[in-house]
DNA sequence: CCGTATCCTTGCCGATACTG
DNA sequence: CAGTATCGGCAAGGATACGG
């Protein structure tokens, strides 16, 4: 993304009216932090390790249907060099990988919760308006 | 996304710990109701939304330095679809058409108020984690 | 088992031009 | 002003094969 400092002229009332950043270097880093943490695997894996604790790579594969391999290891690596996981090797064969989240990951988990409450108490909601706009 | 039920014959203690719906096809819809919504362009301009209240097309496109037109026609008509923002056109010329966010956008915008929260107070850490698992 | 490397297709997204 | 339409580049991501 292009980090223009954006002189905004306009209107500046309703600022600071909410959760936002006063200065607009911080605001960019936070979007740009925002625009990766936000990515639909991260928040599913983020989900899935927080409900179940510490798990090994196949059996994240397989409880994530839909998922491919090479998006998983991304998505776990991109989340263990954010410091969201902690990644276990086993020096055994055959080899086990074991993931879990740190307090990091969990504090992220936690914030994303409302999140996931929100889309399930306001599913319905959703698709009414979808199927209401769409018959036009 | 492929939306197989998932049998699980695995462990399934941790179950019901978190804020995961009880059936797994709620759990789906939920699911790329979170993949839908958690874009990137999404988050910014319903925070962007919420704090400055009703505005107009171009002074939104102003404000997001980054966002092309297409993208911010696309993600606008995207919301309104779903049911987060109203969209007024006033019969005027030059035309005029206002944005504002309905009770429900405004609701999924405090949802994710905790996300901006957890990014501004754990930008640092983040950060610190990145550069040490790249000297590596 | 847990990855990395390679190819290759798909569709996202920006740029541009054009309407009401 | 507020869009829609069209084209093209490029990168995300699936499939496959192979290594530790």
């Amino acid at each position: 993304m292009s980090v223009t400092p954006a002189p905004e002229t306009t209107d500046q009332t309703h600022r600071d009216s909410a959760c936002a950043a006063a200065d607009p270097r911080i605001d960019a880093l936070v979007t740009e932090l925002i625009g990766r943490v936000a990515d639909k695997w991260t928040m599913v894996l983020l989900e899935l390790l927080e409900e179940r604790g510490e798990m090994r790579f196949t059996q994240i594969a397989r409880a994530v249907p839909g998922i491919s391999q090479k998006m998983l290891t991304q998505t776990l690596r991109r989340m263990e060099r954010d410091g969201m996981v902690c990644r276990t090797v086993h020096a055994v064969v055959p080899p086990r990988v074991d993931y879990r989240l740190t307090s990091l990951g969990e504090s992220l988990g936690e914030a994303f919760c409302g999140v996931w409450l929100w889309a399930e108490q306001h599913l319905a909601r959703v698709e009414q308006a979808r199927r209401e706009f769409d018959e036009r």
